[in-house]
DNA sequence: TATTGTTATACTCTATAACTATA
DNA sequence: TATAGTTATAGAGTATAACAATA
């Protein structure tokens, strides 16, 4: 059997996945580009994203941010707080818990990084204004389908 | 439930943009789980993925297609060979090439990969009809557009 | 007993540099 | 000299399991 024909070519949704799965490996050099230049892995700099400036966060929160175990968490704090990005400090009411804080420093880097990353790569700026705020809803609405339970299929 | 507090972009470029990365980070999980379920780390089954039956390819055209450098492609490479999925060949007009060539089980295995990858996750997979053909139709655009433009700059 | 975070272990991916065998 | 691929090395991410402190 040759290279099997594109069963995704009948189902819309399957072949935007299928280019978005492009766009994504794409994209993936830029952002590790990106975090390099601050000198950040790009693990490091997802976590930096998720810390919000004046609002502490547990561990076990960006463990589950990240999407791994909570026992990887501990070695990507370690280097950023090794860097004076971000620090540990206990939790009030239950002292297991570690909240993670970010420095003036962090909160510095992470302006740039932020500001860096939300720079539309050459594939979106050039598309049509139009088509832009039209991906922009759609990508909305995907994302807070997902968040509130996946309970409205179509 | 409402969606995260997403900074108000000034332009909708952008604004796409941040949403995609998100979809990103979502994405690598699920990547990391399909090809972890045949027993692929991530970047080996984007090789074998790029790996298509009967037309075999050297390894610095694998090592552009990974977007990394060619000595990490070494050891991809290896561990595919040892599973017997993929393997080395010489090349007919020069002795320092060698070709990647796609075995029956592997050819199997990438099969099956491509099947799950090309489902479309719940994000996309629950959105209306149109908004996956409109999806589809604007990510088309981009890709297109970049391509163009990559070829035009050189 | 259960949970939070840590440590230990092992594997994979990644870049850089030095090496080989060809060209 | 230059190129294709390898080896050596080091740092980072990841999962699993076992552990301490606390709940």
């Amino acid at each position: 059997m040759p290279s099997p024909p594109r069963r995704a070519a009948r189902n819309p949704g399957a072949e935007a996945w299928a280019l978005l799965s492009d766009l994504l490996r794409v994209q993936r050099t830029r952002y590790a580009a990106i975090a390099g230049d601050l000198g950040l892995a790009p693990s490091q700099a997802f976590a930096l994203k998720q810390l919000q400036p004046g609002t502490p966060l547990p561990m076990s929160a960006l463990a589950e941010a990240l999407g791994c175990d909570a026992s990887n968490v501990t070695g990507i704090v370690d280097r950023l707080e090794a860097r004076g990005l971000i620090e540990r400090r206990g939790a009030e009411h239950d002292r297991r818990v570690k909240m993670l804080a970010v420095t003036q420093k962090g909160a510095d880097i992470r302006g740039t990084l932020l500001a860096r990353l939300h720079e539309a790569p050459p594939e979106i700026a050039g598309l049509s204004r139009t088509d832009q705020r039209e991906l922009r809803d759609i990508l909305r609405r995907a994302l807070d389908a997902k968040a509130a339970g996946e309970s409205s299929r179509r």
